[in-house]
RNA sequence: GGGAGUGUUCCCGAGCGGUCAAAGGGGGCAGACUGUAAAUCUGUUGCCGUACGGCUACGGUGGUUCGAACCCACCCGCUCCCA
């Protein structure tokens, strides 16, 4: 259930009750794609970085270990002895990135498993069916994340579809609750918005799924190649449409500045491979900017990532070890870098609520939106 | 003592008369990454100049040739085999 507590113009302070516990919003949630996240980090090392929200992948469980095997193991939670909530994606956009050899059609989609090649099929009740598996505490619906640029007229159907296949995942997931089948009785089920870059298929698709009464809504098909001014248009354009009174979730979203810009926006809820990826590739994020934790300049500096941060990485090592780690190929590098960037990510989220509690998101988002997307 | 090899740009290593500032690795330097097929991918890496180009380079010194990293002679250094 989510509570809306306070507002600042469209930026909205709120907390989303789950049976795993409270998010309180906006929020980052932690990438952990295949039940873990990338980089080396456990669910114990997730309270270390003040993660409130773990997203894990329906697609890639289905394929390993196989969703039976960890609905067996008694659901993610017990799996990966994560206490908080997880939301599991559908495996909507791994239709959408895993690009070659699929096949869209009304029932669902085949397409190839990137591990052995094998054709698999999904569709709404696949994906209903492995998340109730799963035992995630949210549960996304089964949607087309349409390519970017799209066809007017592919979108529209794109649309259609996906407004059909989110009736199919509620009826689907109701049954599979009601009869028991779900390893979590209370999960929730999440619709999202599509319609490309197009306003009024985005508008009248948020006006078909907000009727269904669901948990929670998404944005999603955003962040996929389009002009960063196009996806805040986008944004703008289809938030009026979404439910005051539920959640709204970004999806893949994206860098400090997107984040910022976004809650400004009226978004409540993000995730994003990038604070992980970049970290694994030696990216920082510091409270000036970004830097290269490889570059020849950090090799003698003593000082930690960023000085303002106090995430147990930069409370002890210097920016010159984690230099060494990188140019090592020490594994250490990348789990300490992914600690920092998430530790990072989930602080600015902290600090984007504490200016909502305090009616100063406004002038705190001036501050911070393009600095910290710069690089150093 | 006799014989057979070998010496290339930061390193390893290709090259066997012109199209060679020299393949390919590694290393170095830098860049990309947005619901993770991603510990991945890209660029660059003799000096000077924006570029045309110029200069210096393939152990050393001479030589053959219009032209040499490549051919010849000697020298130096390594390696291996036989005594």
């Amino acid at each position: 259930m989510y509570e809306l507590i306070k507002t600042e113009h469209a930026a909205r302070r709120g907390r989303f009750h789950t049976v795993h516990g409270t998010i309180e919003t906006p929020a980052f949630m932690n990438v952990a794609t295949a039940a873990a996240i990338k980089g080396g980090l456990s669910a114990f090392d997730l309270k270390d970085i003040k993660c409130q929200v773990m997203l894990c992948n329906t697609y890639h469980l289905h394929l390993r270990p196989g969703d039976e095997v960890v609905r067996d193991m008694g659901g993610l939670h017990k799996f990966t002895r994560w206490d908080g909530p997880i939301l599991t994606d559908s495996g909507g956009f791994q239709v959408f990135s895993l690009a070659s050899l699929r096949k869209i059609k009304e029932e669902g989609v085949t397409f190839n498993s990137h591990i052995d090649g094998r054709r698999i099929f999904m569709g709404p009740e696949e994906s209903m069916q492995i998340q109730a598996n799963l035992g995630s505490t949210i549960a996304m619906a089964f949607d087309e994340c349409v390519k970017n640029p799209a066809e007017h007229a592919y979108a529209q159907q794109s649309c259609a579809r996906t407004v059909r296949w989110l009736q199919r995942c509620k009826t689907e997931l109701g049954r599979l609750k009601d009869e028991g089948l779900a390893v979590n009785p209370d999960q929730l089920l999440f619709g999202i918005n599509q319609g490309s870059c197009f306003d009024d298929l985005r508008v009248a698709h948020m006006k078909e799924i907000a009727d269904l009464d669901l948990d929670g809504y998404s944005i999603g098909g955003l962040a996929v190649g389009e002009p960063t001014e196009e996806m805040y248009r986008v944004i703008e354009v289809v938030e009026p449409h979404m439910p005051q009174n539920k959640i709204r979730y970004l999806m893949g979203v994206g860098t400090p500045g997107n984040i910022l810009e976004s809650i400004a926006r009226g978004v409540d809820l993000f995730d994003c491979v990038m604070p992980a990826r970049n970290a694994r590739h030696g990216h920082f994020n510091t409270w000036q900017g970004i830097i290269n934790i490889r570059n020849a300049k950090y090799e003698r500096d003593e000082s930690p990532i960023s000085q303002e941060c106090d995430c147990p990485v930069c409370r002890n090592f210097t920016r010159s070890y984690l230099r060494h780690l990188f140019k090592a190929d020490e594994i250490l590098g990348m789990r300490l870098g992914v600690m920092h960037n998430l530790y990072f990510y989930n602080t600015l989220l902290e600090k984007a609520r504490a200016a909502l509690d305090e009616g100063r998101f406004e002038s705190f988002r001036m501050q911070y939106s393009a600095l910290l997307d710069s690089r150093i």
